[in-house]
DNA sequence: AGTTTTGATTTGTGATAACAAATCAAAACT
DNA sequence: AGTTTTGATTTGTTATCACAAATCAAAACT
């Protein structure tokens, strides 16, 4: 009863580059461009402008949407249009709170088997913060990205990063079209982030990472207020 | 401008009632039969076969899945197949690890502004629970989550139940699937989470829930081994 | 003038059909 | 006899079209 094992080896190298199908990837696209502030927060989604946009049929992207909308990365009124959802503070703290739990839990577990070269390449992304000029907020919020998401991925729980994940989606808009005064502090809190992690402190992780947050956000809800305050 | 009107009559009547689109439908359909042990695991979910057992064409189908498939309801496999997962006894450890951070901050929530109507609503359902002759799985199990999700409800956070609500979903067929040796057991440990948010004690109330889930987990795991173990 | 009504347009929703990839089974071959 | 090849079938993917509900703008009315 030894069937097709022969060709397990030979398909596998073939499908190296997996298929991608067109509906995988306008996903992938408008996944990324939400993260990265490809849209303001508020602006609708509609399908057949994006279908252009893409020059795609109506299809895909109708998929992709149905998908974002279920991980919360957009939003569906009553009215069945979909928008890129406006946090407001409450939701952000709302925010803030599950990823305290999730990546605090996700920086102890990598504590316990973080590999050299992990650290060695957490280290890197932080120098290249650390060097970035004045306020480009848009390459620090990548970098930031690049950085955490490194330390969550060295958790090896694919579980917690998908739900990290979706929570960076939820949160992409606000921090890309939120003006924010970055200022070095931020450099501080990483850089005891790797410390705790080279040392095995799950303890220290989990204490490092939470602080980031909570001094990250405050910094992000001082300017949601200030952003509200003003006349509009 | 009449263009066809054939279908309308039967439509229109039926729509008057229930507002949600057919998409909607198939969706929370599917999900309650997968929470509920609807699949087994393994098994594999077929577009036209759904959509002919349901009456409704490929699309919803196809929209649904590929929503459940987002939140691990469902695996895609390389082949792009779609099964119902298969839980292993890691992946399991993975989830209850998550559950217990989230449900625990839940319940420490919903300690802090429980109203005395759903304490009642809670002792009610314990009672059930108690009550229950046999061993009934399936009922525990519906009546289980009828429990929990009182509390979680109880928490005042969309975010927090809609991500607990993705990990019930992912375990749903192994409870309804694996043959688990119910004892009372379980009861003392829903006394005491009522007690605790009686009390307003939100640390007691985490603690309670988290030994809830590591008790139960523990019997799902036995289960799991034991049935791994025998010849299939 | 301000409100309502109506008609046209835009938007999401759903069905059908054409297509491509994977699977399976029988025939052909060594 | 065992393996390969081929052809047919099944499965997921995508485009196109038809429809319904919502939206918007202009006309009609009070």
């Amino acid at each position: 009863m030894v069937k097709g094992l022969d060709k397990v080896g030979l398909e596998s190298s073939l499908r190296a580059v997996e298929r991608e199908t067109l509906n995988d990837r306008v996903y992938r696209e408008l996944r990324t461009m939400i993260m990265s502030g490809g849209f303001a927060p508020g602006s609708e989604m509609k399908l057949r402008a994006l279908a252009q946009s893409l020059h795609v049929s109506l299809m895909p992207v109708r998929d992709a949407i149905g998908r974002l909308v279920v991980e919360r990365a957009l939003k569906m009124l009553p009215n069945h249009r979909v928008i890129v959802p406006e946090t407001t503070i409450d939701e952000f703290l709302e925010i803030r709170r599950v990823r305290i739990l999730l990546e605090g839990e996700a920086a102890a577990l990598a504590s316990q088997h973080v590999s050299p070269d992990v650290i060695a390449s957490l280290k890197r992304i932080h120098e290249k913060i650390k060097s970035l000029s004045g306020n480009k907020q848009r390459q620090f919020w990548a970098l930031n990205q690049e950085f955490h998401f490194a330390v969550y991925e060295a958790a090896k729980s694919p579980l917690l990063l998908s739900m990290i994940e979706s929570l960076w989606l939820q949160i992409g808009p606000v921090f890309n079209h939120i003006p924010i005064n970055l200022t070095s502090e931020g450099a501080r809190g990483h850089h005891r982030i790797i410390a705790a992690l080279g040392a095995g402190d799950a303890k220290a992780a989990r204490a490092a990472l939470t602080e980031d947050l909570m001094k990250g956000g405050d910094r992000i809800i001082a300017a949601l207020i200030q952003d509200k305050q003003p006349a509009r």
